[in-house]
DNA sequence: CGAACTTTTGATATCACTCAAGGGACGTGG
DNA sequence: CCACGTCCCTTGAGTGATATCAAAAGTTCG
């Protein structure tokens, strides 16, 4: 969908060895190391995926969940509906991002989770799963330190919601997405594909379409982002960051921030 | 500190056998099945707890996590400041919860974990959990599951802060908070201690707490509530959970919801 | 019985919402 | 290629929910 600036391939440069754009195994090892043997695996996994247009739901509230879902490409995202229509979304699935390892513990899915732009996915059914679990410790470890992360994250969202002020939640969510994009080389310098809507944005940060779009133009006049045709540009990263008193520390990123 | 009506033992009255006041056992068998072993292990755990004042610190922001805290009694939470001193509570902690099993794998906490009421706190290091992990499948798969159900929870706290307003988001902590100490033995009826300050309340909600104590009193003119010396009482339950649009399938409690 | 903390209340300010309408952009079908 | 529908973005005017500021009254506890 767009160049990967982190492995500084350009068209026509040879890739270096063991070089891969499988933004699982990227975002896995950001936070832990694998062996070729785990890498081969998750390459395998995430070889045949599907295309599937936005807004489809994956999985609805009340389902069974049966297998997981992991996206390599686009924008997916956890959300409940209350019976106004008012959409709460409770987290951003991003290529490499997987839904509920072990919720299949549960009986009935809490939530749902549906596309925002066209994604590519896999299905892992269970069986899958488990065997890698059982079979392989080093990936055991590594998705369950992502895990670690998701909640991390989930809670600084709430942290978002809970005492931001709107333009620096959205602010806030920018800088969130530059970093966990570039850990799966999905970003280029500091800007990448954000594929959703105005009131998708809205509908993350606890705020209405209208006042999102005030806030986008604020701080498009303040010169810290540029954004048109779902094209993200960060142009004052220390700014933007202030502005949303960003500490990426509960990303835990392994040391990665390069770039 | 108050009266457990769901074992229906009053003062005198002798306890069925296998009784127990334990709120992490209650907690564990409200989502699962645990072996009289399992019982007897969790049981000799917390056998001698301590008491911490309110106002404590367990854990600080960006300590290195190396062991885990479990509520007996009394009320503690996850939290986070911002620079500007505001504060984000993001979880309660009531009796029978327990903070991080696994966080042990990062290496610095993101949020800190301290007592909003004086608690009764066991702490429990990292040999014994792992011994504990290792050695009782039964209480692992309990763990789990209850890990599983905190998450849900923090996500059902970001719908709350996210599209609730101010008097249904308040409700909504109630009523949750009814049906967790509810599990653990530590209601009377519609009512239980809520030994925190309407302070803790509004950052719990993203209010202030001049509006929650606004709130407060709006609820107790409707009748729904009566709350006086740290004590609430819910009075129109329905009501409540009605207007707070409570669906209680997050908590996921399997079928112990008698009362 | 005084100090610190908490709750309560009033007056005012403001941020974000609501309602409403116009203007792209894009795709589809004639 | 144009016409049209749909979805999304943009902007304005007015409203409302919640915050802020300030102070008094109640509570707790040494």
């Amino acid at each position: 969908m767009q160049d990967n600036d982190d492995t500084g391939a350009g068209d026509g440069t040879p890739r270096p060895a063991g070089w891969t754009n499988n933004p699982l195994i990227l975002k896995l090892e950001s936070l832990a190391t694998l062996s070729d043997d785990d890498r081969a695996v998750l390459e395998r996994i995430s070889a045949k995926p599907q295309l599937v247009p936005a807004g489809t739901d994956l999985i609805r509230e009340g389902d069974k969940p049966d297998g997981v879902y992991l996206i390599l490409d686009g924008i997916a995202c956890r959300y409940k509906l209350r019976a106004s229509g008012a959409r709460q979304i409770m987290a951003y699935l991003v290529p490499g991002d997987y839904c509920d390892l072990d919720v299949a513990m549960l009986k009935a899915m809490d939530h749902a989770i549906g596309t925002l732009s066209a994604c590519q996915v896999v299905r892992i059914d269970l069986d899958t799963i488990q065997g890698l679990l059982r079979d392989h410790p080093g990936i055991t470890h590594a998705l369950r330190l992502a895990t670690l992360v998701d909640e991390a994250t989930l809670r600084e969202w709430l942290v978002n919601v809970g005492c931001r002020s709107a333009d620096e939640r959205i602010a806030h969510l920018m800088c969130e997405l530059l970093l966990r994009l570039r850990a799966v080389g999905r970003t280029a310098g500091d800007g990448y594909a954000l594929p959703i809507t105005q009131e998708d944005l809205a509908d993350t940060t606890g705020l209405t379409s209208v006042h999102v779009n005030r806030m986008l133009r604020s701080l498009k006049q303040r010169g810290l982002i540029e954004l048109s045709g779902r094209q993200l540009q960060i142009l004052d990263l220390d700014g933007l960051e202030a502005l949303a008193e960003f500490k990426p520390n509960y990303l835990h990123l392994g040391g990665k921030e390069a770039a």
